[in-house]
DNA sequence: ATGTAC
């Protein structure tokens, strides 16, 4: 791969970047307020900034580095349910869950309670926006790449898997603030950020502060109603006290830096995290190892290999439906782009970030849901 | 990514 025209130390831990993410890349490491970079195994090009790459700043927030999902993440549950009682009744699991969880643009019919949200500090701005629906949205799944995953380890644990973010809450205000950012008004591609101890910074972290205290419930409410799902046909429970998560788009204070995460997954030192691979091979639990190249992070998926488009048009649903064999999931023209052929070889990306997290688990799919 | 887009 080319170096890159800075004089800001980066480090690359993916084999081949396409050309379009390595420029953006380089641009975010132009900025004068950015002290380091890393981009995890799964890079590609996003708005602004690739998605896998990690930026960090001296007292500069910036919300296109951050994203329009802010908060988007995955949680991990481990349960008692049986392996094989799951498995015996995936089909009318599959079809409970998506009486219970809305998918894409759905959300409920009535507000799921969350009392916690009153007392969580919020601009103005946001209260709005949040007043308007919000708890609609809570415990809805979205689209693109947000699933729900039960699956077993290799110890035959059952696991509850989610991934899912801060839904159209998230999504407005990442709009509002990218706008306040960019000196024409207009959200776009650039890195325009704030002062993080000028008002527009101080309030734009503390709405992302919001937005991932909502995303982190949507996640619990998901895992909450899986949960209950399972529990109508089969003994057991999730082990909650030991529950994962993880976020993968999100700024933070540490180590003395901003640290911005555009997909990609913090990983300090001993720290429990989920990486998802695809709809068939399943999630991996791991364990970071905290290397500061990588701005303690890790990749936050396999990536993709294939653009949804360029995956709807070269993909064949035939080959979808043979790779998916055993797994129950929605297998269907709609969902050809999150194929797992779309995607990097997940086994691949995981042994390209050895040095940034530890394996733990292999969680396999038993059944996959979708918007 | 998004009760869907300059």
């Amino acid at each position: 791969m080319r170096p890159l025209a800075t004089r800001t130390p980066y480090h690359i831990f993916a084999s081949n970047v396409e050309e379009a993410a390595l420029r953006q890349f380089e641009s975010a490491l132009q900025q004068p307020f950015t002290l380091r970079g890393a981009l995890m195994p799964d890079a590609h090009s996003g708005y602004a900034l690739p998605i896998g790459a990690v930026v960090a700043t001296a007292g500069v927030v910036v919300p296109a580095w951050v994203g329009y999902d802010i908060g988007c993440g995955l949680c991990a549950l481990p349960t008692s349910f049986s392996r094989t009682a799951v498995q015996q009744v995936a089909g009318a699991l599959f079809k409970a869950l998506y009486q219970s969880i809305p998918v894409g643009f759905a959300h409920n019919r009535a507000d799921t309670p969350w009392p916690a949200a009153a007392s969580l500090p919020a601009s103005p701005f946001l209260r709005q926006l949040f007043g308007q629906g919000g708890l609609r949205q809570l415990g809805s799944l979205g689209s693109g790449n947000h699933f729900i995953e039960i699956g077993h380890d290799e110890n035959d644990r059952v696991w509850i898997i989610v991934h899912s973010g801060s839904r159209a809450l998230g999504h407005a205000v990442a709009s509002h603030y990218m706008r306040l950012a960019s000196p024409d008004g207009k959200p776009r591609e650039g890195h325009f950020g704030f002062n993080v101890s000028q008002r527009n910074g101080r309030n734009y972290l503390q709405d992302l502060a919001f937005c991932l205290a909502f995303a982190l419930e949507n996640r619990r409410e998901l895992a909450r109603r899986v949960e209950t799902v399972i529990s109508r046909h089969c003994h057991g429970a999730g082990d909650w006290s030991r529950l994962i998560n993880r976020n993968h788009n999100h700024a933070e204070y540490a180590h003395n830096l901003w640290i911005h995460r555009k997909g990609a997954t913090q990983a300090e030192a001993g720290m429990a995290g989920v990486i998802p691979g695809n709809m068939r091979d399943g999630s991996f639990i791991v364990r970071g190892k905290g290397h500061p190249a990588a701005l303690w992070s890790s990749a936050h998926g396999a990536g993709r290999a294939l653009g949804r488009q360029q995956a709807r048009r070269t993909l064949s649903l035939a080959d979808f439906t043979t790779s998916m064999q055993g797994v129950v999931a929605r297998i269907e023209a709609a969902t050809l782009d999150e194929a797992p052929a779309a995607y990097k070889d997940i086994h691949q990306v995981m042994a390209q970030q050895h040095d940034l997290v530890e394996i733990v688990a292999w969680v396999r799919p038993i059944l996959n849901i979708k918007g």
